[in-house]
RNA sequence: CGCGGGAUGGAGCAGUCGGUAGCUCGUCGGGCUCAUAACCCGAAGGUCACAGGUUCAAGUCCUGUCCCCGCAACCA
């Protein structure tokens, strides 16, 4: 057994009734920044993602494509996997809704819960349209309150269904979110969720008749089990629920589950409520992100302004979205998204600045020194300045991530890399090359310089995995980045003099704009 | 009166406990020459949505108004 500590966390699992947009990309490089610095900092993390792939929709889509459900669903899925590893996502599972191991798993939360007498056979109210063979809400109707689908008048319809008597629950719910300040972040979700169970909360209907792409009901197979029950309890499936007690008391409860902000109340009620029920402790943290904006408008399909991260990553690589995404965006709020504003953040703070730094570096250490880092001896004013600069920027990353502040980080680590791009002109190499009595210090410089970006390589590498293993190499850095941990940049030095640099080649080339 | 969020130089955003309004991009001027026309320094530009109030002091706290946005039990 490791003595390392456990870190689990999630994204959700996405629905695979359209192709994955930049919102789910968002979400999914957030949680992957956030997994790759605990990896870093030492704890042993376990990074889940996955497809919630039941439901009426997809039924519908399969039918109207010609196929079955299943295959429609392990198409779109090969698209997010796809979709993940063009992005470098780092997961260390993919849970599907439909794989065997987690359809035992709700049933048997069902078996639980219901043998508890939690469970109740009743009746599901709704406006259904037959046509569509769809429920709505009255907020969903049109303005003429008729399917907001197909437009046609909508009927008062009741089937059977199971229900799950959440409403017992809901004191003990409050209570807890009341005194867990933590649990639902950022705050001002929190007060919407005390806010929302004050208002009283209803049971949950967690069966459906009206179609059959779901889960079966233990016992009453016409009942499939309805989205929340299925899709929350994914969590519990991969880290051995059923099968691996070990694991799962390891694991157990989450560390953070990272969701979009419409769906936070699922996640810090509803599956609060069913994990009391199976008597099983509650998730540490709830995180509720905001949505991106493109050009000032919401993203949707009716609008057409739906923004494909396949092609941008084709265009400008992954971890200059990433870059963009993580950087750009506030975590908590919505954030714009934009071309132009993603061009502006390539050209000046990824090639301008760190491309052009490792560029200079290189360049001048080929050109004064043979390629080679000598040995640094002795240090000036500007050097001290350096070096405490980079000591405190190391800080504020571990400091400041483990807040999950991955904004005011990246801003931090620029700053850093803005003040070893001041350090070239306060030192001027060039000069002290001209002059051979200043051989030493020149060599300081240099040494300097390729540390300071030794440290920027690993302070980056949760954001931009692929880059920062660049300026490994390139630095000529031999042992495996793989294994490179925080405590390796925590002094100054770990750059090893004598180092031969590697071959440089261009991070980022400037994007021009017509 | 359903709930909630937002409004800050041209653009995008920070701003904790009330204490001289900051950052990035852009613009203008200067410096440097190792470098991806990159880098470094400096400057201009804001009655902090509006009106009132509390206070020695308000972007920040209170009240009201207007505008934009999200949610409203299946949109990341």
């Amino acid at each position: 057994m490791s003595e390392k500590k456990p870190f689990y966390i999630t994204t959700p699992i996405y629905y695979p009734s359209a192709k994955l947009h930049i919102g789910h990309a968002y979400c999914t490089t957030l949680a992957d920044a956030i997994a790759r610095f605990k990896r870093l900092a030492g704890y042993d993390v376990f990074f889940l993602t996955g497809s919630d792939e039941h439901g009426l929709k997809i039924e519908q889509k399969a039918e109207a494509a010609g196929i079955k459900p299943i295959e429609y669903t392990d198409k779109i899925v090969a698209s997010f996997q796809n979709l993940w590893q063009k992005l470098n996502i780092s997961n260390d599972d993919f849970i599907r809704t439909t794989q065997e191991r987690h359809i035992k798993v709700v049933q048997e939360v069902f078996r639980r819960i219901n043998a508890k007498g939690d469970i109740y056979k009743g009746e599901y109210k709704g406006l259904y349209c037959t046509p569509c063979e769809s429920y709505w809400t009255e907020h969903q109707l049109d303005e003429n309150g008729c399917c907001p689908d197909c437009h046609r008048p909508v009927q008062e319809v009741a089937e059977e269904a199971y229900f799950f008597k959440m409403s017992k629950y809901a004191d003990r719910v409050l209570e807890y979110i009341e005194s867990h300040p933590d649990f639902i972040q950022p705050v001002s979700r929190r007060n919407e969720m005390i806010n929302f169970i004050k208002q009283g909360l209803e049971d949950l209907c967690i069966s459906r008749t009206s179609f059959d792409w779901g889960i079966p009901v233990p016992g009453d197979p016409k009942h499939v089990i309805y989205v929340w029950f299925d899709a929350l309890t994914n969590y519990l499936t991969p880290i051995g629920f059923l099968d691996d007690p070990e694991k799962f008391q390891k694991y157990w409860p989450a560390d953070l589950h990272l969701v979009g902000k419409e769906i936070v109340r699922f996640h810090s009620i509803i599956w609060p409520c069913i994990l009391m029920a199976l008597d099983l402790p509650l998730p540490k943290k709830v995180y509720g992100h905001g949505w991106l904006i493109v050009d000032g408008d919401k993203m949707s399909k009716s609008k057409g302004n739906v923004v494909d991260p396949i092609g941008l990553i084709d265009e400008f690589s992954a971890d200059a979205i990433r870059y963009f995404l993580l950087r750009e965006i506030n975590l908590g709020q919505d954030g714009n998204f934009s071309r132009d504003a993603l061009i502006s953040r390539i050209n000046s703070d990824l090639a301008n600045d760190l491309g052009n730094l490792l560029h200079r570096t290189l360049n001048m250490t080929k050109k004064f020194q043979d390629g080679v880092a000598l040995a640094p001896a002795g240090e000036s004013e500007v050097d001290k300045s350096l070096k405490a600069d980079a000591m405190e920027t190391v800080k504020f990353f571990h400091d400041n991530m483990e807040q999950m502040q991955l904004s005011d980080t990246i801003k931090k680590v620029w700053a850093f890399i803005s003040r070893t791009n001041k350090y070239v002109d306060e030192t001027q190499p060039w000069a002290l090359a001209k002059d051979p009595a200043k051989k030493q210090e020149l060599a300081n410089t240099m040494y300097n310089l390729l540390e300071s970006l030794r440290i920027i390589s690993v302070l980056i590498s949760p954001f931009m995995p692929t880059t920062a293993r660049r300026i490994w190499a390139q630095l000529g850095m031999e042992p495996s980045f793989e294994d490179v941990q925080l405590a390796d940049i925590e002094q100054w030095g770990g750059y090893p003099a004598g180092q031969h640099i590697g071959k440089a080649e261009q991070l980022f080339p400037r994007i021009e704009v017509k």
